[in-house]
DNA sequence: CTAACAGTGGAACGGACCGTTCCGCTCTGC
DNA sequence: GCAGAGCGGAACGGTCCGTTCCACTGTTAG
């Protein structure tokens, strides 16, 4: 087997190679479940030792960053997908979908404010703004989301999904649909509906989370 | 004044009785805004020691126990109160409307798995099952709840309401009615709507959190 | 007036938890 | 064979938190 260039590896390197997967994937299930486990767990979860995670990364908080930062990827390119479907309300409601299903609402919201944040961090988050704005746009041209939503209540809405949470992660994608389907029903326009109470929720609002906390 | 029966105590006794209030409105304040929070900070909000809160209660176990079933009782009594307006709808409505604002969601399921329960709680539990489900009756003879919402439904739409959160209470009191009046929309029934996705929650599923957890 | 004492503040203790380091081992790649 | 990459997991140091304890103070009964 080849050792510096080839694709196939043999024996540790390719053991090694694995458990970069391996690692990662457990990580998502540990913090997932809980933002504050201990690395431990997520050693544990991964059947490996600590030391296979150390080796990796230079701390807790790199991994939390990394996690977070493929969560904010996901967002980004699965927004960009939908950008893509011709249908305007097809195309904003099977991005929530998806974005509920892969739970990345947890994987960057939850997490961030445990770490400190990269300025890549910080474009892709203003990247998937811009997105998230182009989606509503084009849901609102198709005349069927109700005139007084606005962006940020999608933010409110993948909180609300995310809040949705039981022992069997199968059982929790199927009520998180349930939910999102009443939220989207909500958030459908009606002939004579009563106008969404309150100031409605503005850029900076939800940002609180990205500073210190605990 | 008088020491053993009269109304108005002065000094130490005054100050003791106060002390009373004082220390179980700051444990509300702080255990909603974070559950597990430390004791000591319970007694700096109240502005008293930690003796003034062991001499009350015989652990942190004793306070979050109260403070659950205090937070039950309150479900039970907007319920009960809800069920005397006659217009079914709106009895419906503000019922929810009430136990959001008081935060109740919160102070029961969030506390929940952190203290051994009483009997009487377990009872309590029970009557409010049973009134919710009478709410909900009427909801649906009224016309106005979409026929395939169930009672359930209501532990999906109070943890959503539940899971908007900002500094500043007043404004996330804002933002959770604008959140419950989307998910009542959506809840609302209309002419040729599709029927909610999955199997409806069930009566156990959200029973978890009363097992121990972390 | 004064002796007991209920009520209190907060320091101190003991234990749990957790991130990180470190050491000895294994097994690979040269 | 042998140097060392990769690894498992014990051990360390630090933080945090529930609970106890003690000295103190104003009140109240006699």
């Amino acid at each position: 087997m080849s050792t510096t260039s080839g694709k196939t590896l043999g024996g540790r390197r390719a053991q090694a190679a694995r458990n970069d997967e391996v690692i990662l994937e457990a990580a998502r299930a540990v913090f997932l479940d809980d933002p504050k486990a201990p690395i431990a767990a997520v050693a544990e979860r991964a059947g490996v030792g600590i030391s296979a995670l150390y080796r990796r990364y230079a701390g807790k908080e790199d991994l939390l960053r990394q996690l977070c930062h493929d969560g904010l990827r996901r967002y980004v390119a699965e927004a960009e997908t939908a950008l893509d479907e011709p249908d305007d309300w097809a195309a904003f409601t099977g991005f929530l979908a998806r974005v509920v299903d892969a739970d990345v609402h947890s994987l960057t919201v939850h997490l961030a404010g445990t770490f400190t944040p990269t300025e890549e961090m910080g474009r892709d988050a203003m990247r998937a703004g811009e997105l998230a704005t182009a989606l509503v746009d084009r849901a609102h041209a198709s005349g069927r989301l109700r005139p007084d939503a606005v962006v940020h209540d999608l933010g409110l809405l993948l909180e609300a999904c995310a809040a949705v949470r039981v022992p069997d992660p199968e059982r929790t994608r199927q009520l998180r649909r349930r939910q999102l389907a009443v939220l989207l029903a909500g958030l459908s326009s009606v002939p004579d509906a009563d106008p969404l109470p309150g100031p409605p929720p503005a850029a900076g609002e939800f940002d609180w989370r990205w500073r210190l906390r605990e």
